[in-house]
RNA sequence: UGACCUAUGGUGUAAUGGUAGCACAACAGAUUUUGGUUCUGUUUGUCUAGGUUCGAAUCCUGGUAGGUCAA
């Protein structure tokens, strides 16, 4: 029987090295693929131009693995479905996460059927993250894991894949932790071996974001809004909530509290202003000083607003593009800045899970993040026709529309979805 | 234009006449394959001109600027 044809792709970093090397070890017949995805240095820190010192070291891995080297130029691809989709995103004030759309669409995408056409039957990545199979009502299942370095799992940035995707998928070292991937390319010589983890957008580098952001977003001056401390979110069960009926309700959370009452509203859309972002106008807060375009901040920001004077810092706590003002509030405990729910549309979840995916009126507990290396938070989703609503056990600290929330159900990432508001 | 008050880094503030400190911002490094967070470190100041004093941010006088009350 012929061995299984995996590619790898080999970025030039130690992680895809090393699994280049143990798939070797488990018997695959395994070729390496480099690929281009940006050569623009427009807004790039340093100015240079790494990616050609990777491909050279990235050569250099697969020369002592023994294996064949293939090159890429997936540039193309990249700029139309992440880097137009970054733009389009910051233009309508939504904070993208261009490295999860990157491995939905480049690396388990165009470049999966790049390897496809080479006669590979996977393609394998450097991801810290792992897959296994179990059968549901006779059909092979995927399962995406988190990684076993618990520091460094990256199955968040795969939360957007499909099952189709994750048949072909290998993470040969989603089973180990950092420290030891490093021994591994140590003990082998690997050039990679002392290489310093890539940071920054995947493929683009370290940035300078406003910079990257103003090749296509004109700046434009706008005003800083506080919002005093004693802020109270107003438009929302929150603002309509009595505490004392509340905290009857015998829920120990307040948060479930919350969701009992929202439940009970008398106007039925309780759910719905439990989750809705706050909204500010002017007359909230007073102007305290200048942006240069609401579209380059963020929701829970907290460096670059060049606003001093104040005993703690300063966070973004919501932007209007519309009318281009920045509302910020100080300290992490601002009311404005810690919201208990937040909404996904029906047509921005994703399954990873078909056979598990919620139904309208479907209630279900899964510990969820709504960023990259956030420690799991326990979370109810419940499921409407119009989408999926996540009501939190804790207050969350920065929502931000756009990124992605992603539910595991311990260990396995089951679904994600793009946060609405 | 009459009276009174104030003037300290980029911002907000602290210092019985005795080494100008804190917070925020900014910058740098660490952490982080998004945005961002977090941690560590660094830089920057007594409005101006005189005077009193061993010694002035502090007391006195003039100037300048801002504010409050006065029509």
């Amino acid at each position: 029987m012929a061995n299984k044809k995996v590619i790898v792709g080999l970025s030039g970093g130690v992680d895809s090295s090393v699994a280049a090397y143990l798939l070797i070890q488990q018997g695959y017949d395994v070729e390496a693929m480099f690929m281009q995805n940006w050569h623009d240095t427009t807004g790039t820190l340093h100015g240079d131009c790494p990616w050609k010192d990777d491909l050279t070291i990235a050569k250099l891995v697969a020369k002592q693995l023994n294996i064949p080297f293939h090159f890429i130029d997936l540039s193309a691809d990249y700029r139309k479905k992440v880097v137009d989709y970054m733009f389009s995103e910051y233009e309508k004030g939504r904070t993208p996460n261009p490295d999860v759309l990157c491995n939905r669409e480049i690396k388990f995408d165009a470049f999966l059927k790049a390897c496809e056409d080479l006669g590979a039957d996977y393609v394998a990545t450097g991801h810290y993250c792992r897959k296994d199979s179990i059968m549901v009502n006779g059909v092979e299942t995927h399962r995406l894991l988190a990684g076993s370095d618990p520091n460094k799992d990256q199955s968040y940035f795969l939360c957007q894949l499909s099952q189709k995707q994750l048949s072909k998928a290998l993470f040969p070292i989603g089973h180990l932790l950092k420290p030891e991937v490093r021994d591994i390319a140590k003990q082998l010589n690997l050039p990679t071996a002392d290489k310093k983890d890539s940071q920054g957008i995947c493929f683009v580098g370290k940035v300078d974001l406003p910079v990257f952001l103003q090749q296509q977003l004109k700046a434009k001056k706008g005003d800083i809004i506080e919002l005093p401390k004693d802020y109270k979110p107003t438009s929302s069960v929150i603002a309509r909530r009595n505490d004392e009926a509340i905290s009857s309700l015998g829920e120990d959370n307040a948060n479930l509290r919350l969701l009992r009452f929202a439940r009970n509203d008398g106007n039925g859309d309780g759910l719905t202003q439990l989750a809705l972002p706050y909204s500010f106008s002017p007359t909230n807060g007073k102007v305290i000083g200048q942006h240069n375009g609401a579209h380059f901040y963020t929701v829970g920001q907290r460096k670059g607003l060049g606003i001093g004077g104040h005993i703690e810092s300063l966070f973004v706590v919501g932007i209007d593009v519309e009318s281009n003002l920045v509302y910020v509030g100080e300290g992490h405990e601002h009311a404005a800045l810690n919201r208990p729910a937040l909404f996904i549309k029906n047509n921005e979840t994703h399954w990873i899970r078909p056979n598990l995916q919620m139904n309208a009126d479907d209630e279900r507990d899964y510990l969820v993040r709504i960023r990259y290396r956030q420690p799991l938070q326990k979370a109810k989703l419940i499921c409407r026709t119009e989408g999926i609503y996540i009501v939190f056990d804790e207050p969350q600290r920065g929502i931000t529309p756009g990124q992605f929330a992603a539910w595991y159900d311990g260990e396995e990432l089951v679904g994600s979805g793009v946060i609405n508001g």
